[in-house]
Parts: structure tokens; C-alpha cells; sequence
DNA sequence: TATCTCTATGCGCTTATTGGCATATATAAT
DNA sequence: ATTATATATGCCAATAAGCGCATAGAGATA
């Protein structure tokens, strides 16, 4: 079991937030680029998120090549089940929007396999940074 | 309602983890001055946590004269609670130690009421940093 | 009124966290 | 082999959090 203070730590950030109520929703593994048109973010942040989530050991991943697929561990104590039945029942739209973009980018899926970056269509692949610090042109 | 990310910010921290245990096993309110000596922990540090977790709307304050009451809300949500409950389950040899502390500062009250500064006995009023970065003389 | 006690808070310092960029690494496709 | 793609990560700057000390403010006591 970890820590007490470190799940919630991992818990204390929107962006960790969306991660964990997307992977819930979704119940299978979900591949970062998956992940990254599902919220919209930036892959370094998604990756970066989620390798906090790991740690703090309320996901885990499987890669298949280079493809890492990221879902919450089904082993968590009743404890951390009750804290994530908390976060489902607090859904709100931006969770929402994460869902149904999730969901129409697994329908790209082949094989039950991420196969985008062949799939000449590619939507939601623009990236908004959070902080729009510098206008992107 | 407060932002799910405030809660987990708040509960991310062992000293409030620790405040929010035993409050939940008092019951009823507890002043500043009771917490210092049930944690062991300096004033200050007791008194800023208490404002970090009212903030986040996890306790609430009932001021007394100079005395000042914290007890959990008990108006919380349903995830709330199961958050709450969560942490109930976790008990760890710490939050034992606190409950009992407390449990002897509390059987010190006249009234229902915190008259310590008036007793001379005084127990538990040493008061030992969490970092001891300078040793005491 | 003067003093003492309980609580809160301003300040400085250190450490932790986060976003953004660039890039490394590994694997797949050509 | 070369190129392209998916993912992870090192680095920097900005922001936030936490500790410790001192002290302010409110109220009780003498």
C-alpha cells in the first residue's frame, strides 16, 4: 500500500484528476496518445501526469512497442475504491468532454489497438497548451 | 462544495492528515491548544494547518473567548464522507498515539471546557519540531 | 490599567511542484 | 539503413508549500 498522503498528493491536481476519471470511465487500457486528444493536453504533460499516478500507485501501464497503455489498477485497497467512487460521483463537464473525446478516439481503434499516426485522418491532434504564455502562430 | 483538488491538497500533508484523524475520533470540538498537545507539534504549525483545512472546507471553527474549537464539518458531502471514511480505515500507530494524548488533555477540561494555562500540571506542553534542524538546550 | 494567555499571521528561507521546451530512447515503417 | 512515430525525461524558470521565528491581536486575569 502507499502512502496515504502521497495518493492524495497524486489527487491534488486537475490535470491528474481528468487522467484518473477518463481511465476509470474508459476500463481498458488507454494508450498516451489516446489520452493526450482525449484532454487535449500537451504529451509531455500526459506523460508526466501519469508517471506520477504510477508512483503514487493508482495506475499502471502495459506497453505493447512502443505504445505504453495506461489503466487504474484493480488491486487498490477498499479505501482507495472509496476515494475513487468519490471522484465518480463528482463528475463534471470538463470529465465529460474528456469521456466523449476518449470515446470517439478509441472508435479509431483497429484490433482493439491504438493505430493512429497511420490513420491519415487524425482529429483532435492539436495540442492547447494550458497557459497560453506565447500565442502559438 | 470546494474543488475536489483543494480536499486532496489539504489531506496531502501528514500533519493534517493527522489533525483530521483526531478530530474525526473526538467528536466534538477541539482548541488549538488541546491539538498542540495531543500532536505534539509547535502552535503555529497547528494553527496554519487548522486554516489550510477550513479553507479547503474540511473543519470548522466555534471561537470561545481566546479559545478557539475545531471540529470536522459535519455537513459534508457523500464523497466526502467516503474520503473521511477512508482515512478511518488507515489508522496507524501515530493516530493512536494522537487519540490517546488528546484523551489525557481532554480528561483535564472543568465544564466541558479547555482550562489548561490555569492548571499546573500541565502535561504534554514540550513541544518538539518536526524537523529538528537546531538542537534544544 | 497592566500583564498574561491563546490564537493567528507576516516574513524569510528552503524545498517541492508544475509547465514548457528540447531531446533521448525505443520501436515501427519505408 | 533511414526515417518517422510514441513515449519518457533532463533542464530551467516560475510558482506554491512548508517550517521556524517572531510578533500581532483578542480576550482573560490580576
Amino acid at each position: 500500500m502507499q502512502k496515504l498522503t502521497e495518493v492524495f498528493q497524486a489527487l491534488a491536481d486537475e490535470t491528474r484528476l481528468r487522467l484518473v476519471k477518463v481511465l476509470d470511465a474508459a476500463g481498458t487500457g488507454v494508450c498516451v496518445c489516446e489520452l493526450v486528444d482525449a484532454l487535449r493536453l500537451p504529451q509531455y504533460q500526459v506523460s508526466r501526469h501519469l508517471g506520477v499516478l504510477k508512483a503514487a500507485g493508482l495506475v499502471e501501464d502495459h506497453k505493447e512497442g512502443t505504445w505504453a497503455y495506461y489503466s487504474l489498477r484493480q488491486d487498490l485497497s477498499p479505501s482507495m475504491d472509496a476515494i475513487l467512487a468519490a471522484l465518480r460521483a463528482a463528475s463534471d463537464e470538463i470529465a465529460q468532454e474528456d469521456r466523449k473525446r476518449l470515446e470517439l478516439r478509441l472508435a479509431l481503434r483497429v484490433g482493439g489497438r491504438c493505430i493512429v499516426g497511420y490513420d491519415p485522418a487524425r482529429p483532435f491532434r492539436e495540442v492547447i497548451p494550458l497557459r497560453a504564455t506565447k500565442a502559438r502562430k
